[in-house]
DNA sequence: TTAGGATCTGGAGTCGGCTCCAGGAAGGCT
DNA sequence: AGCCTTCCTGGAGCCGACTCCAGATCCTAA
């Protein structure tokens, strides 16, 4: 089973180490394995969770959120938690959806009348 | 011509009385105007430009970004670079929407996946 | 005219989410 | 064995975007 160092993980995450320090503190992650020394170990299943973690974060999911997933995660009772809490982010990404496409419709219709307005009185590429 | 208190300006906006003095600070909004004792008397025109930052902020857009457009909307010679500015803004609500497509997929199928393992694993309604 | 609420100003405080730092171990290369 | 890089911990610092505060002023309604 492969296994990544801090740095790789940070690498194929895209979090920064400190970021994955700072998760693991505030225990969105599980305690990751420790080598020997005392370093980091992170296995497969922490990078894929990783994965998911940052599709989560980058679509809007406060810390708050993160830190009830990381923990229900580590739960296998608490799977209808685990459905219910990601429905709602998915209403969420939903939601904000509908509101992106509404203000781009606004923007691109604000762009065309300038257009309008520059071709009218002549900005004249001349 | 209407014109609006401040309280108006923030019910009608969104935004609070501390936030529009706030952009007002930051040369988002122009100097508004005032009534003889100095309180601030908002116009048609500056409800409108409210309505439109509040769009783009909701979307994203930084304070930075909007202190730009703020500005360039005070020099009627800018309209090239306010519609560059859209433009920019316009691509990056494309962009977001497509990411936050693919999150939805990927949310959805985590959650029929977990549905799957429910079923098998009879969690049952009984 | 007087009480109560809405606003004013400048500046400090808050909050989420990292990001950086000092001082000290581990680990791999030669 | 020596050296350089990576990583460790606990805690402080930072940044964006507000939000709140004190103390003074303005306005409206009774």
């Amino acid at each position: 089973m492969t296994t990544y160092s801090p740095a790789e993980a940070a690498a194929q995450s895209g979090f920064s180490i400190d970021t994955l320090r700072y998760y693991e503190r505030e225990g969105i992650l599980p305690r990751i394995e420790r080598s020997a020394g005392g370093r980091r170990v992170y296995s497969d299943g922490d990078l894929w969770m990783l994965g998911f973690l940052r599709c989560l974060r980058d679509t809007g999911m406060s810390i708050e959120q993160l830190r009830r997933y990381g923990e229900l995660s580590r739960d296998d009772t608490t799977m209808p938690e685990r459905v219910a809490l990601l429905e709602e982010h998915a209403a969420s990404i939903r939601a904000r959806i509908t509101e992106l496409d509404a203000t781009l419709v606004r923007v691109e219709e604000k762009v065309d009348w300038y257009r309008g307005e520059l071709r009218r009185t002549g900005d004249g590429a001349s």
